[in-house]
DNA sequence: TTGAAAGCGGTACCAT
DNA sequence: ATGGTACCGCTTTCAA
């Protein structure tokens, strides 16, 4: 029994030093109501003055739960993670939680080492667009409170960015711009959000009689975006609906790298609004909401913890804004 | 004692399972070494067929040591800590550590907040660019292992990404481009990266000769540098040194907007390197290494954390990249 | 309203 | 090489 650090100050010095019982000293804390009041509050000042604290390690021990919980992300470096971290980091320490953060680097394999090592440690995860197999997850959803970012999984508690309506938005717009051939640039095809958005581009597309290849780009990225380009004209595109931001941005990148001009040359929409209007041209997107799914699985895993049923499905709205990438039609071949 | 989630397996259980005592059973884990192979290799074949995994907390409760560390950032959101983060988590998961992330909002205050909620839970600390007042840092290292990032406090672990070197780069290659009159736009004043590279910037045009007027932005955001292109104009300068990428990019925008272009009209040199050649034109940046920050700071902290005296200071050389947004100077008022 | 004591799940010292 | 057992610090019956 390696003790401590330094000289912690425990439940029993402080009981001693207010001549209580631990139970009192310990009931202070945790059912105020059921001691005196002025004992309670010599207590509680007591604990101040000798800089008490309770051991988080001890009190898990003794009642199974931790007051952390755990994220999980794909890619902190990819920008639609950080502002959802941000809401739920924000939203956990409100309510008194602490946030363990783990990074699965795309790999499902990652992740499942991620979880293991967490699962003793926290009273829920939230999991951000999980690549694990669906019975990995409802296995872990029944043992511990899970909420899922953008995976559907049937009685999976889920909080879903329904970029489908703003997809459609997108499609629409460019059909009425006079595009008849377009191009969606995807995601990786594992993933809820890009089968959910490759479905949305196909299905608008089809019903506004506009003619759309898809692309395969793999692991979303700037590069992946900028090179893309030529491949993407030869399609005989006059418009491109990007999977994320990211790659959207890339595109534009690439057009001006070859001289062509957006969107007076080509159109491109990108999907999440996570770079705001910081592109040049501003960038037209389907706006979802990292931060609002952060925030909505948070509140959701707290009920969860809390013993509440919340509904098990939350989508949030996605809409599309309106800024500089698109325009009219107009054939860049001659 | 509200027991834990479902039917965990114990050390006890293993042990019964096993034929064996909890000690040796135990020691399997522990020390292997102290145990007969074939013993050892059963115990362990065991656990894995009952499902059982040590509980962190129980192990913790009576080792004193978490296998956690915490890592603290003022805003994950701004693109310079997700690399580092990145960094932090992976070095982390590879020597079998976890980390708790904290996001103090730029706050010093919520920065104390999430410390002393963590502060028992973890075998040290990473703290990135924090706005705490030394006296605090000081007392929290030398009662728990930690190591700074971007703060320079003497008797405590550091580690500095040192632009000085970069930014006087940067002045002298503005300088041998005819610039004269050139603007330092400064991040926040109290932040030790603001004063280093304000130093810098500051001693390098003295030493090159070259007139500059420091413009305060308070927090560093792109809207910030894209606002201030009109009072950039008004100081005379022709060229930029900004605090960190993000506000050069909303610079690249606000000349933009006005009709100017970079690099022909104004020069214009970013800091960190976190934007790669994502901006328009591709910017020229002091390059330091978000990501290798991260992990020097967190062998650093593994070091300590170990018992080591690693080295108290370690300063990561920057250097300008050269990139598209500078050119030979050209008055742009007539 | 308060106290005594039995755990919670491991670790490590002291024996054997 | 293994076992017995006293903690680690706190929560929570059960009694008083």
């Amino acid at each position: 029994m390696t003790s401590k650090r330094k000289g912690r100050v425990t439940l029993a010095d402080l009981a001693r030093a207010a001549g209580v019982s631990e139970s009192t000293a310990s009931r202070a804390f945790t059912r105020p109501d059921l001691i005196r009041d002025d004992t309670v509050e010599r207590i509680k000042r007591l604990a101040i003055e000798l800089g008490y604290s309770v051991d988080p390690h001890a009190r898990a021990l003794s009642t199974g739960r931790t007051r952390n919980i755990a994220l999980i992300v794909p890619d902190i470096a990819n920008p639609f993670f950080p502002p959802l971290v941000r809401e739920v980091e924000a939203g956990a320490e409100r309510a008194g939680y602490a946030v363990f953060l783990g990074d699965s680097d795309e790999r499902a394999a990652r992740e499942k080492v991620l979880i293991d090592r967490l699962d003793m440690q926290v009273d829920g995860f939230v999991l951000a667009s999980s690549r694990l197999p669906a019975e990995q997850i409802l296995e872990l959803a029944e043992r511990v409170p899970t909420v899922l970012i953008n995976r559907e999984i049937e009685g999976v508690q889920r909080v879903l960015v329904d970029a489908a309506s703003g997809v459609r938005e997108a499609v629409d717009l460019l059909a009425a711009m006079g595009h008849s051939t377009i191009a969606y640039l995807a995601g990786p095809p594992e993933t809820w959000a890009d089968q959910q958005r490759r479905a949305a581009v196909l299905g608008g597309a089809a019903a506004a009689a506009v003619t759309v290849t898809v692309i395969e780009l793999g692991r979303p990225s700037y590069e992946a975006g900028r090179e893309c380009v030529g491949s993407l004209i030869a399609t005989g595109a006059t418009a491109a609906i990007a999977f994320d931001d990211v790659i959207a941005h890339g595109v534009l990148a690439g057009f001006s790298l070859i001289g062509l001009n957006v969107p007076a040359d080509f159109s491109v929409i990108g999907c999440d609004d996570v770079l705001a209007a910081t592109t040049l041209p501003a960038l037209t997107t389907v706006s979802g909401g990292s931060a609002a799914s952060g925030a909505a699985a948070l509140s959701t895993l707290l009920g969860l913890i809390d013993g509440a049923a919340p509904v098990e499905r939350t989508a949030l709205a996605a809409h599309l804004v309106h800024r500089a990438s698109v325009a009219p039609a107009r054939n860049i071949r001659r």
